[in-house]
RNA sequence: GCCGGUGUGGCGGAAUUGGUAGACGCACGGGACUUAAAAUCCCGAGUCCUUCAAAAGACGUAUCGGUUCGAGUCCGAUCACCGGUACCA
């Protein structure tokens, strides 16, 4: 294979400059009473003496898995962007935190010791490292003092240390926020220490709790709502089965009205707001209580939104798990065989004649064995049993049917529902099924059929009611509901509490202890508690957990044994933006000092938090959600200063295969960034995943397109470089390519160059440059900013003479970008205009741009006639209304095409256009 | 189904508050340099029609309609694609 030329030395450079920013610490970023060094280029450009800080900008990546399939280019599209904001700010003069860390613990490391036997903490280190190797390539400004790893006992340590806190809280509904368990106060009939522990225990924001959980065999480990995806695990693609089981919940339940209002307070798109809000599913409604027609009176509690259509409830629907189930069996069952009232379904699963009992029974276990797939793929049939009980419907006295069926769900509202037929497209279809009875309540504005009419309307054959306009009948019936006890105004969230124990052994193990079946936290002074050293860490099919097997680990002195389940992935990035923020602190988890300078605020964002948090949609409603929750107790118990983290957020669009299908390895269409560059550096690199398209958007690779900025790369280099040398360079290399870094040192710069001032011309191009890509960066709008950067090398380019202080403007404007090329640029054009070099242009002042430089003289009026272009005439910037319609109606093509036809209307907006309307 | 987003050349994409549609780049065509190629540099280019050529013209931002002197941009309807969610009462 023949070897293509190289555009510019650019391995030589970029190798030659990461060792430089490493040895120098050039990106170090400054905390508060931190030690100054006077030699730093930091404080070479602010006042050393001076005890504040300049002020901060604090830019955050989502830091990865380090995976074993290495970095794929869909990371650095993220961190490119992060990387040249930060360079951005810093040459703003911000002191900028730019922080990378790795999300360590997780499955595929532990999946790979259970197939290998090699400790996770082998292969995550080995991961660790390839994912640190090929970030460094890029050339990031990470500090990379501030590295965290949330495997790391030092960094677990404080995640265990703030689940301690969460475990000693609880949520006081009076002030609306977490408070230390210590300030709850106990209702007076609870009299032994036994009553107020268990009370106790049931309030706190950490708590345990035997509920149908997510149960993956596959994974041989539970997951949470938000980690199940269509019935199936969102790693893996596995099977997830329901099953009773005593696990861990955090009650970010408690939170989901701040959650959600809290969500006003942040820079974030519409859509990530949306997914947010959707799975918080806040609905306004009431409950209402039905008594069941039987011997005990059994009350029924449902909820509703649509309370103003009770009249036309016509039966009951219990979830197969409800509890009153068992309870409100009739003492008698009605006449006749299960068939002739209807309990039986159509999958063949209960068959007449049978004792309803049977029949409820073998219709509770056909339910119950469904798993959370086979509920999704058979929802469109509804299946059902009847109680043969029934129940009084409290509006009008009536006795309505209660049955069974499971498309009521356990686990949202009460699990229970009153069933309106007319006016609910799943109550309709269930009723249509079993022959029960359907009432118009709600009459449609346009007179149409009211069955199956779902909006707002007038009720009809309501009582009362009947008149009403939807929202005035909810409010009416509301008010009637609660005056006579019958119900009363409420709201119900979609988000579940957070389930948060794994059976897996690679995560943090809880500083939990029990004894006696009730558990205690471990003392903080034992924290970093560490897992155990184990033969393997195979999970069980049972559900115990692999920490189990640790018998020396797990039983203690005095009875005592450990908790063996550990935390969920998602516990070490809940709060590693914070850690970041102090990240070698050894007796907190962040001092309250550093904590109010990065989270404060600063001149660009009013309201305080990290200044710009970019990441995938991925973890619109995991992460994010949970890193909020997290935060928000924090900020309740005092330690955080800011109630939400992230207060500007931007979603990076998938970068797509050549082939615009996503990549993977089966389609043989991943793009490894090692390869593009090994090819053309890591500067080109950059620009082209910047210059594919906006952020946000979705967009398919093109290696094409990385060979047209590696051009233009090249023409920067040659713009700067004298041919001469770089001929000389050429001839040279021939004979020994390791005398390479030593050639490019020697290179001259182009004698166009000249420390001259710049003409007019000169002057408009450099400053229109500034003011496009200033106004580009500040906007998220790299793609433009570096067409504009292209347009300004392409008219430099034809400069017979290309002024000094221009082409440093240029470099600097560059530098954010293509950081490489540019050092190694600057470093010969600083000396070369006599200024200092500090040995960096990573703090040289990004450059502002002067209107009076863009001022045009004449403007070119494009001339329309009706709408449609049909002239263009230069006229001097200062020409008058009256002047621009005496040029344009004396333009002979204009006569021309105007011709006999008459004038209607003459548009002329100054320095834009003209348009006349004729007839 | 519901919610959100996006539709612009052969391709990725530009286009301030409604004001010259197609910047910049890719791919393509032509030329210069070269023994030749690569690299580089210069020129061309939305589509259609007419023409030896040029000029002019017509049509063009998913589709249909509306508002306006003027619409890629605003409004209404439709279609397609992408993402989220799914018996949430």
């Amino acid at each position: 294979m023949a070897t293509i030329k190289k555009q510019y030395p650019f391995d030589v450079i970029e190798s030659k400059w990461h060792h430089i920013w490493e040895e120098n610490k050039t990106f170090h970023a400054w905390n508060p009473g931190e030690k100054k060094i006077p030699h730093h280029p930091f404080w070479k450009r602010h006042n050393v003496k001076t005890d504040t800080l300049p002020p901060k900008y604090y830019i955050l990546d989502m830091f990865p898995y380090p995976s074993g399939a290495g970095l794929h280019v869909g990371h650095p599209e993220g961190y490119t962007a992060t990387d040249i904001l930060a360079r951005y700010h810093r040459a703003k003069g911000f002191n900028v935190l730019h922080p990378m860390g790795w999300d360590a613990f997780g499955l595929p490391a532990e999946q790979y010791a259970v197939k290998t036997g090699q400790h996770p903490r082998i292969t995550t280190e080995t991961n660790i490292n390839t994912f640190r190797k090929q970030i460094k390539a890029l050339g990031f400004s990470y500090d990379w003092d501030r590295e965290v790893n949330t495997t790391d006992p030092q960094y677990f340590k404080w995640t265990q240390w703030i689940f301690l806190k969460i475990y000693n809280s609880w949520f006081n509904p009076e002030t609306n926020r977490a408070e230390p368990i210590s300030t709850l106060t106990y209702p007076p009939e609870l009299q032994s220490e036994e009553q107020k522990r268990i009370y106790r225990d049931n309030k706190r924001l950490a708590y345990v709790a035997e509920a149908p959980v997510n149960w993956c065999p596959a994974l041989g480990t539970v997951l949470s709502n938000e980690e199940v995806i269509d019935g199936k695990s969102e790693v893996g693609g596995f099977p997830v089965i329901r099953k009773p089981m005593r696990q861990w919940m955090l009650r970010i339940t408690a939170y989901a009205d701040r959650l959600l209002k809290d969500l006003d307070l942040l820079e974030w798109s519409h859509s990530l707001k949306e997914m947010q809000t959707n799975w918080i599913g806040r609905s306004e409604g009431a409950e209402v209580t039905f008594i069941a027609d039987t011997e005990r009176k059994e009350k029924i509690i449902v909820f509703t939104t649509r309370a103003d259509t009770l009249f036309g409830a016509t039966y009951m629907v219990l979830a197969p798990e409800h509890k009153l189930i068992d309870q409100i069996t009739p003492s008698t069952w009605p006449e006749g065989t299960p068939d002739e009232w209807k309990g039986s379904t159509d999958s063949g699963i209960i068959t007449p004649p049978q004792t309803p009992k049977e029949a409820i029974e073998a219709y509770r276990s056909y339910a119950a064995g469904k798993s959370d797939l086979e509920r999704t793929e058979l929802s469109k049939t509804k299946t059902g049993v009847f109680t043969g009980a029934y129940a009084i419907n409290p509006v009008n006295g009536k006795r309505i049917p209660i049955w069974i069926a499971d498309y009521v769900l356990s686990t949202y509202g009460t699990g229970a529902i009153m069933a309106v037929p007319a006016h609910d497209s799943r109550d309709l279809e269930f009723a249509q099924k079993f022959n029960l009875p359907i009432i118009h309540v709600v009459q449609p504005p346009d007179g149409s059929d009211p069955t199956g009419f779902l909006g707002d309307g007038i009720s009809i054959n309501s009582g009362f009611l009947s008149g009403k306009k939807t929202p005035e009948a909810k409010k009416t019936i509301i008010d009637w509901l609660q005056a006579t006890q019958q119900g009363h105004r409420t709201i119900n969230y979609k988000l579940r509490d957070w389930l948060f124990s794994r059976q897996r052994y690679w995560g943090e193990p809880f500083p939990i202890i029990w004894k006696n079946n009730h558990h205690e936290a471990i003392s903080e002074d034992q924290l970093p508690l560490l897992p155990p050293e184990m033969p393997d860490y195979k999970p069980t099919q049972s559900g115990e957990p692999p920490l189990a097997r640790a018998a020396d680990w797990v039983n203690l002195p005095n009875g005592y044994v450990r908790e063996t389940n550990t935390m969920p992935q998602w516990a070490g990035s809940c709060w590693y933006y914070l850690r970041y923020i102090d990240a070698n602190n050894k007796d907190t988890f962040c001092s309250n000092k550093a904590e109010n300078y990065w989270m404060g605020t600063t001149p660009k964002a009013t309201v305080p938090g990290i200044d710009l948090y970019v990441g995938g949609t991925e973890h619109a409603v995991l992460h994010l959600l949970y890193a909020r929750f997290w935060h928000k107790i924090l900020f309740d118990l005092g330690f955080v200063s800011t109630p939400e983290p992230f207060h500007k957020l931007v979603n990076q669009g998938l970068i797509l295969g050549e082939d615009s299908q996503k990549m993977s390895k089966s389609r043989g269409n991943v793009v490894n960034p090692d390869d593009v560059i090994r090819e053309y550096g890591a500067d080109a690199f950059r620009l082209y995943e910047m210059f594919m398209g906006p952020l946000e958007m979705v967009k398919p690779w093109n290696t094409k397109g990385v060979e047209g900025v590696y051009r233009f790369l090249g023409r920067v280099w040659r713009l700067f470089i004298s041919k001469e040398s770089l001929t000389e360079l050429d001839q040279n290399l021939t004979l020994d390519l390791s005398k390479a870094p030593e050639l490019v040192a020697q290179l001259k710069l182009n004698p166009a160059i000249q420390n001259i001032s710049p003409n007019p011309v000169q002057l408009k191009t450099i400053h229109s440059t500034i003011k496009k890509v200033t106004d580009d960066l500040e906007n998220l709008r790299f793609n433009t900013a570096i067409s504009a950067l292209m347009v300004f090398v392409n008219d430099a380019i034809t400069w017979e003479i290309k002024p000094a202080v221009v082409m440093l403007d240029f470099l600097k404007l560059l530098q954010p970008l293509a950081p490489h090329i540019t050092e190694e640029l600057a470093e010969k054009l600083i000396p070369f205009m006599n200024l200092e070099y500090n040995g960096t242009i990573s703090y040289l002042s990004w450059p502002q741009y002067d209107e009076k430089y863009l001022a045009e003289e004449t403007f070119e009026y494009p001339v329309q006639v009706n709408g449609k272009l049909r002239d263009k005439i230069k006229l001097p910037i200062s020409a008058t209304q009256e002047e621009v319609k005496t040029a344009v109606l004396s333009s002979e093509r204009i006569k021309a095409t105007i011709a006999d036809k008459t004038i209607k209307k003459i548009i002329i907006v100054p320095r834009r256009i003209v348009n006349i309307a004729i007839n």
